[in-house]
DNA sequence: CGATCGTTTGATAATAATTATCGTTCGATA
DNA sequence: TATCGAACGATAATTATTATCAAACGATCG
């Protein structure tokens, strides 16, 4: 993608980031890919470009981008497993930032309408649906 | 609870899992809890009824519990990080049993019902949703 | 353009979470 | 209650991620 480049020097700039060749590259191999790929696929694609380039400096990176808004982390997730012994229906609130969990009721999912654009033969018999947005707290400190 | 005792033998037998005291307490902390712990928090809990126990024991039963569809995990996710380059609003299908992710368009999200159910100062000004199933081929493996 | 200063980078150590290993013990069935 | 396979506990190993710190770089000013 041609105007990548031009890309991210405008968010860069609009966030205050130091534009330097590394992030532009990450950035790059993150956004040209089209994919969800993780740290280490990232820092596969850098090294065909800066082959000097260390796995630290791609995690450092993403992280910065995700808490900048440049990137999103698919699945934001606790650093830790969590289990839910409730085994009825519901759905999950959390929070993107401290990791929080809250049930949610409400018949707020369109199944008809959702079922309509999944993939031939997902199975969404008992679908689970976590919605990510910024608790109170967070939202506060922010 | 008091019936927790007898829900985790007929749930154990129902699955060919065996009972062992272990399971039954390791069980009875997350179901009695009405939380979303994390495995340290359950093993604290559980060496309270046995102080012998070792955590691995608790890794062990909570994975055996999520695999037999006795608990289930609070956001399912794939062991590493994973990046997503597009910011336009989107939401995404994801595998529970191999992680992986793909983009769903549509609007299948009812936000009037969802936003009532919402507790007061949680911020859904960018709500990212993400619906769990499983995909053909790891359904097809089943 | 070159010196300066704060930031970024790369190498590596450290940490945190989870899983594997293996000898011992336990539960279920006969 | 004897037997056998499964589960347990201790601990080592693995994996993902973060922290540390000296060296190199980028931006700004003169």
């Amino acid at each position: 993608m041609r105007s990548t480049h031009r890309q991210f020097r405008e968010l860069a700039a609009k966030r205050g980031l130091a534009v330097t060749h590394q992030r532009q590259v990450v950035y790059e191999a993150v956004v040209a890919s089209h994919g969800h790929y993780s740290p280490e696929d990232i820092y596969a694609a850098v090294r065909r470009r800066i082959p000097s380039v260390s796995l630290a400096t791609v995690y450092n990176n993403l992280r910065l981008f995700i808490e900048c808004g440049l990137l999103r982390e698919v699945t934001p997730h606790a650093t830790t497993l969590r289990v839910d012994g409730n085994l009825q229906p519901h759905h999950h609130l959390v929070c993107l930032r401290c990791k929080s969990v809250q049930d949610i009721e409400g018949e707020f999912i369109n199944f008809k309408q959702l079922s309509r654009h999944v993939p031939d033969g997902f199975d969404l018999t008992q679908p689970l649906v976590e919605v990510f947005g910024l608790c109170r707290l967070c939202r506060a400190k922010k």
